[in-house]
DNA sequence: ATAGGGTTAG
């Protein structure tokens, strides 16, 4: 019988038909039931097509079985594929792969692992798609080193040329932060596609090096072997975004809507958050609008760049609206919501928000929402507050990385030198923003006037070989890009009058009842590298009786013109543009010359 | 049976 079976696989008799001498018919055939098994959309009829293939005896063909598998997983139910697929007599390497990528679809990744560990003990041989499978699991638990090790199976086993097996290679390397290692593989690939294309330059824009992913991105389209598409200019909006380059990002935009990848919800929460990174919240609100029914990430990306411009009120108001839309919020968009908060000094609202987001909405305040929490408290000055709250959380290194840091800024803010000791304390101890921490930390003597102390710090920092790289921030006019460096100032040929004009905006901030610290104009008297604030044209404390706003490096100037906080902006607007076209132009921004031609407009969209 | 995209506090 079984003999029978390989010889003439999809058309063999079941024994139980041959016994009972069943005239064949289609419907007791192999092809019958893996189209039926196509046609299983819920788990009861796949049920019952498992029981009729077993009556008629498929279930010792192991493709008939792989195609089961399939379905169980398809279905989510991955604990009766499992099961299946223990039950099998001989799986091939396609039982075993679906099997690990089961395990993937059902969030179980490290099962895939592990599956692999005990396919290797047997004697099935794994092929490409296996390493596929393993190589996204790396890459969905950002494991370096076990990904490591799977690329040198793909060696071993002579897969280092197949396009998908690279391509996801690329995207793990990428996932694991080794952009180097990512790039590797690309470049030692015989032909690569537009998927390949599209790891690299993600890889490169989730890694801080979005120039780097526009520099892939136009050689690309000067290869001309594929177009780009949505997936590719998700991510290139998204470098974009991370550089504040408005300009690339309206081109970018432009080939979304000729492309016709406009309606894409992906594509259209990457806009959103472009424009609201690249200081035009109007136009991520003219994205978000379009959007038919906006998931999560949208509407997370709306709240939070809506709360970086100080609109603490409209980020609340989306959040409102989108629970009542049923869009059930994630622990980001609280980190958004939060941040709204904080920045909007809507504090007792924040306090009720990371009270009640468990039992709300079934999101556990971590680590994150509590810093957003410190910052909040800190911000107001209510340090003591800040500061036991931030002794009660439990962090990893790069988390209390940035809690101690948020609560050492807040010291700093409102002099509070104990505790910006004790944060900075922190920090050095357990190595995470060194540089950073003893700077602040000298910048809060300085501001309390304890000169002694700035130069003590000054001479701990040499002696243990401590640099601070000097901060920099940088804002798009026109088709240029000016950056300024934190020091700058004094280098300007009208640098004093960008003195005295942060003078009388913090002027009038105190009168419109600001509290807190300087403008960040201490001049220390001390080493370059010390004058971190006093270009702190991208500092929160410009926020003029809008309560307090942030601005993220990249979006300096761009973000207070289009507030229309208020003239003081306006004004100081007018001469800053005006000085950096005399003064700062430091390079010519990299065109999209494939966009040239004047092709490109943003016209069809405004 | 396998590959690629978007949201995260200072």
């Amino acid at each position: 019988m079984r003999k029978l079976q390989n010889q003439n696989p999809f058309f063999t008799l079941p024994s139980t038909c041959l016994s009972r001498q069943f005239k064949p018919s289609y419907c007791h055939t192999k092809a019958h039931f893996i189209q039926n098994l196509q046609d299983c959309r819920n788990f009861k009829s796949l049920i019952s097509t498992h029981s009729n293939i077993l009556k008629f005896g498929f279930l010792n063909d192991t493709f008939t079985t792989n195609h089961l598998i399939n379905r169980y997983v398809k279905l989510q139910k991955i604990n009766s594929a499992h099961q299946l697929f223990d039950e099998m007599s001989e799986p091939n390497v396609v039982s075993w792969t679906s099997l690990m990528a089961g395990f993937i679809d059902a969030g179980r990744p490290k099962m895939a692992l592990w599956l692999f560990g005990k396919m290797h003990e047997s004697t099935v041989m794994p092929n490409s798609f296996t390493f596929a499978t393993l190589v996204n699991a790396c890459s969905i638990l950002a494991d370096l080193k076990t990904g490591k090790r799977v690329h040198a199976q793909v060696e071993i086993f002579g897969f280092q040329s197949n396009l998908v097996v690279c391509s996801s290679l690329i995207d793990m390397y990428g996932k694991c932060n080794d952009v180097n290692e990512a790039h590797r593989v690309f470049d030692l690939m015989g032909f690569r596609n537009v998927v390949s294309w599209t790891s690299m330059i993600a890889a490169y824009a989730q890694n801080a090096q979005g120039h780097v992913a526009l520099q892939l991105f136009r050689e690309f389209n000067c290869l001309m072997l594929d177009r780009p598409n949505h997936f590719m200019l998700a991510s290139v909006i998204n470098a974009c975004a991370s550089l504040g380059r408005l300009v690339s990002g309206k081109v970018s935009h432009a080939a979304v809507i000729r492309r016709g990848h406009d309606s894409n919800d992906v594509v259209a929460s990457a806009l959103v958050d472009m424009y609201a990174k690249c200081g035009c919240i109007n136009y991520s609100d003219k994205v978000f609008w379009k959007i038919p029914n906006p998931s999560v990430i949208p509407y997370t990306s709306m709240i939070v760049g809506a709360a970086k411009y100080g609109l603490g009120k409209l980020s609340l108001e989306i959040f409102e609206e989108m629970l009542e839309r049923r869009v059930k919020p994630n622990d980001i968009t609280f980190v958004g919501v939060l941040h709204a908060c904080s920045h909007s000094g809507l504090v007792d609202e924040g306090l009720e928000h990371l009270e009640t987001m468990y039992e709300k909405h079934g999101i556990v305040p971590d680590a994150k929402h509590r810093s957003c929490v410190v910052d909040m408290l800190g911000r107001t000055g209510r340090l003591d507050e800040a500061y036991s709250l931030a002794k009660s959380i439990q962090v990893k290194p790069d988390e209390g990385a940035l809690l101690w840091g948020t609560l050492l800024s807040a010291s700093r803010l409102h002099g509070r030198v104990d505790i910006a000791t004790e944060a900075s304390k922190w920090l050095i101890e357990s190595k995470q923003q060194v540089a950073a921490a003893y700077v602040t930390m000298s910048n809060t003597y300085a501001f309390a006037g304890k000169w002694e102390k700035v130069h003590s710090i000054r001479s701990e920092m040499k002696r243990n070989g401590v640099y601070k790289e000097p901060g920099c921030s940088w804002v798009e006019i026109r088709d240029s890009i000016y950056v300024f460096y934190a020091g700058d100032v004094s280098l300007c040929a009208r640098g004093s009058e960008v003195v005295s004009l942060l003078r009388e905006l913090e002027r009038r901030m105190k009168e419109k009842g600001y509290v807190g610290g300087s403008m960040g104009l201490v001049f220390v008297d001390v080493e370059e590298e010390a004058k971190e604030e006093i270009v702190s044209l991208h500092s929160e404390r410009l926020a003029l009786g809008f309560g307090l706003i942030s601005m993220p490096k990249g979006m300096t100037i761009r973000v207070m013109k289009n507030l229309r906080m208020c003239r003081d902006c306006h004004e100081a607007f007018k001469l800053i543009s005006d000085i950096v076209e005399r003064d700062f132009v430091v390079r010519d921004v990299n065109r999209f010359h494939h966009f040239k031609n004047g092709t490109c407009t943003c016209r069809d969209f405004w």
